[in-house]
DNA sequence: GCCAACGTTGGC
DNA sequence: GCCAACGTTGGC
């Protein structure tokens, strides 16, 4: 079987209060700009590396039992994240113009539910998946690289096949 | 609510 | 360019 060598996979961290997987499964056509991100090392994963068709883990933080509770994509390369040219933008910053944004997002789009959510415990408990970004401590990055093998480890966890593959 | 860890800011 | 102060994140 041919290997994919051209996808990449991330994970993408959301405050479900703010931005949850649900949300954006119920958007139009389930697609959402992944936008808000205000912080450098998160922006040049965006704006430079992260693409279209790449693979991405959906992980709420912040609430009682932290999970990975759903896969989605990426269905647009980076560009400039809009909303920080709105002044009523909870993330408006008047640094940022047309001409140098400053900050970028990605369009990502609902692929499958992680049925049940793999918990934050489900990864501290697996050999692998206990050395993955998200668990190391202090980490704040809200977008990060996941390894294949971390990615299909998750799969195989839940007995799915890659949702991603033709 | 606590607090450790981190990124950002700004004085120098 | 250093670094202390500050604000924020996020697990617990």
């Amino acid at each position: 079987m041919p290997k994919n060598t051209s996808r990449r996979y991330w994970l993408m961290k959301s405050e479900p209060s703010c931005f949850s997987f649900s949300d954006l499964r119920q958007s139009q056509n389930q697609l959402s700009p992944w936008d808000g991100v205000r912080n450098y090392q998160a922006r040049n994963l965006l704006r430079d590396e992260i693409k279209k068709n790449d693979g991405v883990l959906f992980y709420h933080s912040s609430i009682k039992v932290p999970a990975i509770v759903g896969i989605a994509r990426v269905v647009q390369d980076g560009y400039p994240d809009y909303t920080a040219w709105d002044p009523k933008s909870e993330h408006f910053d008047p640094r940022s113009n047309l001409e140098n944004p400053i900050w970028y997002m990605v369009d990502v789009q609902f692929v499958a539910d992680l049925e049940p959510p793999v918990t934050r415990n489900d990864l501290q408990d697996h050999p692998l998946l206990a050395k993955m970004g998200v668990m190391k401590k202090g980490n704040r990055l809200s977008v990060m690289p996941v390894e294949e093998k971390e990615w299909q480890a998750i799969l195989a966890l839940r007995n799915m096949a890659d949702p991603l593959k033709p």
